[in-house]
Formats: structure tokens, C-alpha cells, sequence
DNA sequence: GACATTTATTTAACATATTAAGAGATCAGT
DNA sequence: ACTGATCTCTTAATATGTTAAATAAATGTC
């Protein structure tokens, strides 16, 4: 029997603790447990310290993304981009067409392979990573230090490990 | 899904290592090193174990959440649903109505607070539910396995206490 | 050197994310 | 009972996620 049922009320019933789990399905997870979830709102819970600042620039987190990769490795291709920002091709386009119009970004085509596009910030998204990044960098620090530079640098471990898990 | 990075070819500048970096920002983390960025991939690399078989029945990432809620709480209000599958109602009004349009879901007004939307599943989900569920705890365990059931324990840990960081 | 095969990027079609705003229902205080 | 605030859900507008297919340039093979 796979369906375990939840108490019934009528509207609502809460993410109950069920202390009384049959032991066929002992080691079936409560939803609550599943990892990508929690991923996911761990997350969230992070990119809250961040949204409102991004949201004041106007820029949203994948811009973002792109941004900070481009500072940091000067000029990148397309595919590069995505790999590193751990978006899609598809959603990339789109992302550099916006940036581009908006004055982030500017592209060129490799003289070399016509193929490959080019991408790097221009100055004035220089100037204004420069002045934003800061702010930033304080919010991380705050979650760094609200968990503690320990569990940080456990999280950091066992977050690589998972990322090099494959099917 | 996400390649690392490939060689350069053209005048692409490396992940430059950069010995000329100032004191003043000894403590700026590399691209790689975000928090954020990593639970994202991580959650890509856990995920990838699991899309194969949704992809086999049809259905998204957020439509087997939805489900799985469903199938775990019997009945759920709408922000309810939306609160425990981490789905915007927004969102979770059009995979609402494309559940429901499928079959998947059926809905009902509560008696007591008309704005309530109330939500289960069909018989015919809940069967589809059993049929699916092992392969997908089949794939859950895999990773359980391959990173260990100690790591794995370590995570949660850590992952609850960043999900109840606040700003 | 013609040809099928790869590779990088884009387009298309649909689903979801995000923020703001709107329509209805309920509740609080008067 | 009335008004205003609040709550639930939906709609709207824009951006991104996801898969498949198209395009064009480079590569490999005979």
C-alpha cells in the first residue's frame, strides 16, 4: 500500500508529523525530505538576502549571472556562458539580446570561427558591478556569517560532491 | 546537462588565476564558489536522476510536485499547495488548470470560505502515482547510495538550517 | 572535393518564475 | 449593518526554463 493517508478535515490538513507510519512504507520520504526541494528552498532562502538589491538595479538573477561571469572571465562565448552560468542555450539568447540592448554587454563574432559569438561587458557594466558588488558581498557575508564559516565550508563539500554525482 | 567548461580557442581569457589580486579583495569569492549558483547545480545533478522517467510519463518537474503534495495531504487549498511545493500561485494557477485539463486533479469550492479553492487528486492519478513512485524511489536511493547515507543525513542537516535563514 | 556528420547558435512552442494589479469573499471595528 | 482592511485566487506582462527542430559554419570521410 503506497498511500498514506493524511487526517481529514475540511479544508486544511497541516504537514502532519504522522507518528503513525506503518512500517511497509518506513522508509518512504515525507515530502518535506526530498532533496531537490530542499535545494530549492535553500535557495530561495538565499537569494532573499540578494533580490532586493538586484531588484533596486533593475537587473534580475540570471542577468545578474551573466554579469559576474563576464567580470570575472573578461569575454566569453555563448556556450561557455551558459555552462557557466547553468543556463540554457535558448534561455541565454534571450538573456544577451536584453543585455545587450540594455548597454551591458557587448559581442563580437570569432574571426577565427564564425560560429562562435563573443561576449564581454562594456564599461559602463564594469563601473557598475564595481559599485553594486560590494553590497553584495555584505549580504553574503551575512549568511556566511548567520550559519557559521564551518557549516559554510561543510555545505560548500558536500555541494560539490552532489554536483558531481551523475545518473 | 551542464558540460564543463571547454578549452579555449580563441582570445578567450581563462578563469584567470590572476596573482596580481590586491589585498583589498583577498576575500571575493570566484563565480564558482556562489552559494546560490551551487544549490542550483546541485539540484540540476539531483534532478537528472528523476527527469528521465517524468519525461517517460508526461509530466514536469512542478506538475509531480503538485502531485506528490497531493498525494502525501489528500486535499490542499490552493496556497496551501503552493507554500509546501515552493510554486508561486501565480504559477501554480496554470499547472492547476493543466492538471485538471489532463485528468490529474480534481477541484472543489469550500463550503466554508467561498475564496478557498480546495484540490486532490483523481482515482486515476493516485493509481498512476503507485505505478511511478518505486522507479522514482528507486533513482532517490541511487543517489542515497552513491553519496553515502552519512552524507546525505549531513546535508539535510545543513540545508534545513540555510532554508530557516532569514535576511 | 563532394558528402554526411558534428558543433554553435538561434527559433519555435509550451510551461513556469516573477512582480504588480485586479476581482471576490471574509473579517475587524465601529 | 457599513466601511475598510485583509485574504484567496486570478489575470496581465515580461523573463526564463525546457525540449525539439532549424540554420549555418566547421570537420571528418571517402
Amino acid at each position: 500500500m503506497f498511500n498514506n493517508l493524511a487526517p481529514e478535515t475540511d479544508s486544511a490538513s497541516a504537514p502532519t508529523a504522522d507518528a503513525s507510519c506503518p512500517k511497509e512504507v518506513i522508509d518512504m520520504r515525507k515530502f518535506n525530505d526530498s532533496i531537490p526541494l530542499k535545494l530549492l528552498r535553500a535557495r530561495e532562502a538565499t537569494m532573499a538576502f540578494f533580490r532586493p538589491i538586484l531588484q533596486e538595479i533593475g537587473l534580475t538573477e540570471q542577468q545578474w549571472r551573466v554579469i559576474r561571469a563576464l567580470n570575472e572571465y573578461e569575454e566569453l562565448e555563448s556556450k561557455q556562458l551558459a555552462d557557466i552560468c547553468c543556463i540554457l542555450s535558448p534561455s541565454l539568447t534571450g538573456i544577451i539580446n536584453r543585455l545587450e540592448a540594455s548597454g551591458h554587454i557587448k559581442r563580437r563574432k570569432s574571426t577565427e570561427d564564425q560560429r562562435r559569438m563573443l561576449i564581454s561587458l562594456t564599461d559602463e557594466a564594469k563601473t557598475m558591478f564595481a559599485g553594486v558588488s560590494p553590497r553584495l558581498e555584505g549580504r553574503y557575508h551575512a549568511i556566511a556569517d548567520k550559519l557559521s564559516a564551518e557549516k559554510m565550508a561543510l555545505l560548500h563539500e558536500l555541494l560539490d560532491e552532489v554536483i558531481n554525482l551523475e545518473p
